[in-house]
DNA sequence: TGTTTTTATTTGATATATCAATTATATTTG
DNA sequence: CAAATATAATTGATATATCAAATAAAAACA
């Protein structure tokens, strides 16, 4: 049976942009702050928006599982960017609250962010971006549903 | 400073289809085999195409590190899709076979990788396909370069 | 030939992902 | 209210990713 080589597919295509992206992405922010990765990041900013979020509304708002949040947090809480505290209003909860150096990272982040966004899409259409996310939102679709392959 | 919420931008449309093909993909290949994953599986597609690959040449055709080649074909080891001896012409290098347990799952395989990447494409048209791989590649391009962001 | 460099692979540390099972607390409901 | 169910988070197991350091063997070189 004749198989492309993955290289050859689309879905290769997808997988190393946005792997590309991120290590981009991370690179710039490497060199301008210390040990914080993309996604911790995300984590510090929806916080300061919306400062009672629980675990897992964060977890929800990255894209990562409870689990992987569970970690991610207390890994940012040893690095001493977050403080984490019983709820006691739902003492299943925590109150995770951003600490002063993870302010600190905090008003850096929103730039580096901004640039690596914009630096990353140069050079491509309105147009170009909105058909890019319909073919892509095409595939999601394609790879919702059931599959019908038989047994 | 304004800032898209992740799920807003494009990245996230770019991961989340990657992540949900994955998983369509993975779900496909579970119905019909047992215990493999989709980069296990490329692992056996290529070296049956090309037996001779070593463990480095088979890390780059399946975009993975040496470190984590070592690892995965340690586990297909254990679960015995493989066999690994030392290549008596080079002994840095092993000579890796597959298993008749290895084969088994091979026959089964291109197939189903066939039907999840067509599938997946349904209703996008070659032109479509091509756009999308511009885009990409634009932006992957973007990327590649050196930042100019000042520090 | 002996020394240096390169290549192939491994290992350790750490982060993340996924799944299932577990714990603790809240909420629902008969 | 007591029992059943739901929710928030954790934990354990396992796989993978990344980086740097280590090992062993081969190749290059002086």
């Amino acid at each position: 049976m004749q198989l492309a080589l993955p290289s050859e597919t689309i879905f290769h295509a997808i997988e190393s942009t946005i792997k590309q992206y991120r290590k981009y992405a991370q690179h710039n922010i490497d060199e301008k702050i210390d040990d914080i990765t993309i996604d911790q990041g995300l984590v510090l900013l929806f916080l300061d928006k919306y400062p009672n979020l629980t675990q897992s509304e964060i977890a929800e708002l990255v894209f990562k599982d409870n689990a992987s949040m569970t970690r991610m947090i207390t890994t940012m809480v040893k690095k001493k960017h977050l403080k984490r505290t019983v709820n006691d209003e739902d003492r299943r909860r925590f109150k995770i609250e951003i600490t002063d150096k993870g302010r600190n990272v905090l008003e850096m982040l929103p730039p580096i962010i901004n640039y690596n966004r914009h630096s990353s899409l140069k050079g491509i259409s309105k147009n170009e971006l909105a058909q890019l996310e319909i073919t892509l939102g095409k595939i999601r679709a394609n790879c919702s549903q059931t599959s019908h392959y038989e047994k």
